[in-house]
DNA sequence: TAAACCTTCACACAACCGTGATAAGGTTGT
DNA sequence: ACAACCTTATCACGGTTGTGTGAAGGTTTA
């Protein structure tokens, strides 16, 4: 039988493989797509494969959560604040004015890095779809 | 009788006073106080006392709160971030991972501006004491 | 075709979050 | 001294997180 679209790459894993190579449980894996941090490309018939970028990071994604004490939400919501720059300013700003000893700290500075970092912000983000998984 | 160290200052407002006038109740302004949100001073026997830059804070943490779809726990856990350096540039460059299409972006921008944030930071944060509320 | 995968959906459950209510006890003010 | 506050601590309860288990059904492969 001659090749066809939807023969699997030598090195990606379907979903029970990558569980066991990661560490992560199947169930984890589904999870930790649905909150948008590994989301693997899918076969034509929808089969998850893991090829070795997303095997990496659910290795990373591991040692990141057990060496800072975050949990997925965590991760999660910081990407959030990434796609959100307007709830991220607005926070910040709201915890600066908690740190307004005005005596002490500009503050234009911080307003100012704020600003940079936003704009980079934009200037960086190229491509981010969510095509309802 | 003569004015004692403990008399109270015309606008600080006892805990429930603040919280008619500042639309949460009593028990989430214990909560939102616990969490390391807004932090009143005690008089000499322990009773909060809210002022106006307290509740002032309390108002915008509502309209915070309501405009931007967060929640009390995502304010604080920002907040942890900001004390937390390491965790939320451990976070941030595993996000980038993911962005990596390295033809695309130089990400040496993104490091350089994640190092130039974190100076900031540092400069920045002065006395940051939890006396163990 | 039948076993061994995969998919989504759903029930379950401990642990925590936001919130109220309530109890037991100290402080303030009249 | 007594009412009206304040304090901490606890029970309660629905909602979310992180995780397992299982059902009902498509896909791959021997």
């Amino acid at each position: 039988m001659p090749s066809t679209a939807t023969e699997r790459q030598p090195d990606t894993l379907t979903i029970n493989e990558a569980a066991e190579t990661s560490g992560w449980s199947p169930r984890m894996l589904r999870y930790i797509e649905s909150v948008g941090l590994v989301e693997p490309p899918r076969s034509a018939s929808g089969y998850r494969l893991y090829g070795p970028a997303e095997l990496q990071r659910l290795r990373t994604l591991r040692e990141l959560l057990k060496g800072n004490k975050l949990e997925i939400a965590d991760v999660g919501f910081v990407q959030r604040l990434r796609d959100e720059p307007e709830t991220d300013r607005a926070v910040n700003e709201w915890l600066d004015q908690q740190a307004e000893k005005p005596e002490e700290v500009p503050a234009s500075d911080w307003l100012s890095w704020e600003q940079r970092k936003h704009q980079q912000l934009l200037e960086t983000s190229n491509s981010k779809e969510k095509p309802t998984p």
